[in-house]
DNA sequence: TAAAAATTAGGTATAATTACTTAATTATTT
DNA sequence: AAATAATTAAGTAATTATACCTAATTTTTA
């Protein structure tokens, strides 16, 4: 497992291989104090995981991870943080880091967590599992029967079809252009649509739609 | 720190409490080897967390943590699995779960656990965040400096106000009444609202105003 | 306090939606 | 093959929204 270290500050890389030192799988094959080298020396070393600290002058960890991401795909990532803030977390998230660690991690879980990363998948610390929780989609109701969820308005296949449709935001004209009907066939369409889901307008027909994953 | 142990294996209890031994805080001061037993010394024990298994005869874990966060919400719950399984851990964060742990997990992440929770915070073990990752919500665009989310539309104050009711729903003329200003006014602010966050129509609106948090 | 911006609201015209009804033609089940 | 449901579409009226422009008050900011 080669290792490129991103931190600014030299002592937390004299940490990090300290703790790696023992460990024969891993490798620091190299190191950078800031965004902009560790982009130099990319473009010769080929890491299998980049550490890389948050907190950085000039370009923030999660920038460098952002663009690290879409240039070298194969390249994974891992954010090492100081603190648990929840911009700090989610931005990672958005940046596409494979992993955040807080510093006062573990060693085994540092172990499990690059382990983790290289085989694919993510690690996040639990320690930022509460923000990971505040930001679960909403309540997947636990769908015993489906029955919840769905086509339990009986909406027919066109109907569905234009639900869709006007849930792009097209006018009744739009929807008849798209289908190759007339614009009052549309608006039977919707106006039936409306009806059946109950629904006085776009904007609560456009929730419930999200709502009961009806697209 | 009281806790009481639920699952149907004994050999895993008594594994749990090895584990607790010689840790001074923690003290295991009642077992049940399913759902209903458990219920019964709830009755008269007072736990300050359970530890439940999730897999168990009759009711499952996440059932009966339900059941409890439901009618004994000062005692925390945390849940033991075997496998990370999407369903459970979904289960669990719907059920009201704590925390998430598998067996798997090392001492220190345990007591780390146990400390989270019993300090009122959330804690799921690292090896399932790929889980809670994959339903984090819809991308919370990386706000650097607050600049994409929020108001850099330039929407007034009012404005802000007509939007929030639009997204409500409501028609002009609802808006006016609810305003208590003309029709006519409300048309406006509705096609300054449009045109300054450049969208065609209400689903448009709707999603642009989500997307950028701005109600 | 002057200038800029926000709120208010009228005019005018066009476009779109809502709320039904009726009814012909296809598809789909039984 | 008959019955049921789906798709199509026209008619009629009323309501609502869109797309501007103009312009008088307020309120906020420089």
């Amino acid at each position: 497992m080669k290792i490129i270290l991103v931190d600014d500050h030299f002592l937390v890389r004299e940490g990090v291989k300290a703790l790696f030192e023992h460990e024969e799988k891993i490798e620091v094959i190299g190191e950078a104090a800031n965004g902009k080298e560790a982009l130099e020396i990319l473009q010769t070393l080929q890491p299998d995981i980049l550490i890389v600290d948050v907190r950085m002058p000039e370009m923030t960890g999660n920038e460098l991870v952002k663009i690290v991401s879409d240039q070298y795909p194969k390249i994974k990532t891992l954010i090492l943080s100081m603190h648990d803030a929840q911009e700090y977390v989610m931005e990672a998230i958005n940046a596409g880091a494979d992993g955040y660690m807080l510093k006062g991690s573990s060693k085994p879980e540092f172990l499990k967590a690059l382990d983790t990363i290289s085989n694919g998948g993510k690690y996040f610390s639990g320690d930022v599992s509460s923000i990971l929780l505040n930001n679960i989609k909403g309540n997947i109701s636990t769908q015993s029967t489906d029955d919840n969820l769905h086509n339990n308005f009986n909406l027919s296949k066109r109907e569905m079809q234009v639900l869709s449709i006007i849930l792009e935001g097209k006018s009744n004209k739009e929807i008849a252009v798209e289908l190759n009907v007339s614009r009052r066939t549309a608006e039977v369409h919707r106006y039936n649509l409306m009806k059946k889901l109950k629904v006085k307008n776009l904007i609560e027909l456009s929730n419930k739609a999200r709502e009961y994953q009806l697209v």
